[in-house]
DNA sequence: CACCATGTTCCTTG
DNA sequence: CCAAGGAACATGGT
């Protein structure tokens, strides 16, 4: 599910069917993703408060929540999907899934952060956003921060496009895809990129995230009428997952002909992770 | 059983 | 102070 764009077509899904409405209660089943706050903390600061702005920052969704009173404090909700979180609203009445973690009620129905590997979090602690770089497409992620970013480093421009202090919001998967676009490798220091390479890979890096939310804006969410109920997000109806994999060029990829020039398509682990890449159109230089 | 997975944080070393 | 590298977190799929 998640990187920037995932969780903005969340964020854009979730904001005008939480707005207004107001938390009666919280439920707590793992208390893993809710640290370093405590559910004692969370139920006795979100009851009796309503959903306002809900925002996206990097791969975290911001939950700003209205006082009780004019004169409250405001209070925002900090979450993050981890690897493999969710979040949706159920029926009341509803068995929550297997993993949930969190459970908002909402009256006729919950708010729920469910996430099997808890490695999320939905908790009351915004500085998990202190380090974060420029938003790829809203902030300032100009051709020279970018630039200069990369000049400190002489790790892979891979592994550099993932550290969030670079730039905000990039993931696995698409730091593979902007890498292909770009025809850069990714295996090349980042010290070492030209800057004609570092212009086209900022525009790349602009231009997967942005064909990803447009992508995820017109996926038939199941809205309404599904099994589950009101809104749900994640496994949703139909044939989601081979629409989202169809987009990708290189990634998972391994061993399929390049779709530019029919090579077969490359794998490689650079810290820990895997990259997929076409030698041929992203040459060593 | 082994290995892999859309992410981040923490610890150690230099 | 910083960069780098690796383990840890936890569960499920293949």
């Amino acid at each position: 599910m998640p990187e920037l764009p995932e969780v903005e077509v969340l964020v854009r899904h979730l904001a005008p069917h939480l707005r207004g409405r107001t938390v009666h209660g919280v439920e707590v089943r793992h208390e893993k993703v809710i640290r370093p706050s405590t559910a004692e903390e969370l139920r006795r600061r979100l009851k009796g408060r309503a959903f306002g702005q809900v925002t996206r920052r990097a791969k975290f969704l911001r939950f700003e929540l209205d006082g009780p009173d004019a004169a409250s404090e405001p209070l925002t909700v900090i979450g993050h999907l981890g690897m493999t979180g969710r979040m949706f609203l159920q029926p009341t009445g509803e068995p929550l899934p297997k993993h949930a973690a969190v459970a908002l009620d909402l009256g006729d129905c919950r708010f729920v952060f469910e996430d099997t590997r808890y490695f999320g979090r939905f908790n009351l602690d915004p500085t998990a956003l202190d380090g974060l770089g420029p938003e790829p497409l809203t902030g300032d992620f100009t051709p020279e921060a970018f630039a200069a970013a990369l000049a400190r480093s002489g790790r892979p421009i891979k592994v550099k496009l993932l550290d969030q202090s670079v730039v905000a919001g990039v993931g696995n998967i698409y730091a593979s895809e902007a890498l292909f676009r770009a025809g850069i490798s990714p295996k090349r220091p980042a010290r070492r990129l030209t800057r004609a390479q570092v212009v086209r890979l900022r525009e790349t890096v602009r231009e997967v995230l942005a064909e990803a939310i447009e992508c995820g804006s017109t996926l038939p969410l199941d809205f309404g009428g599904g099994r589950d109920g009101l809104f749900y997000y994640g496994t949703v109806a139909g044939n989601e997952s081979k629409f989202y994999q169809e987009r990708l060029r290189v990634y998972d990829r391994k061993g399929e002909p390049c779709v530019a020039c029919g090579t077969s398509i490359r794998h490689l682990v650079q810290a820990a992770r895997s990259t997929y890449w076409c030698p041929r159109c992203q040459p060593a230089r």
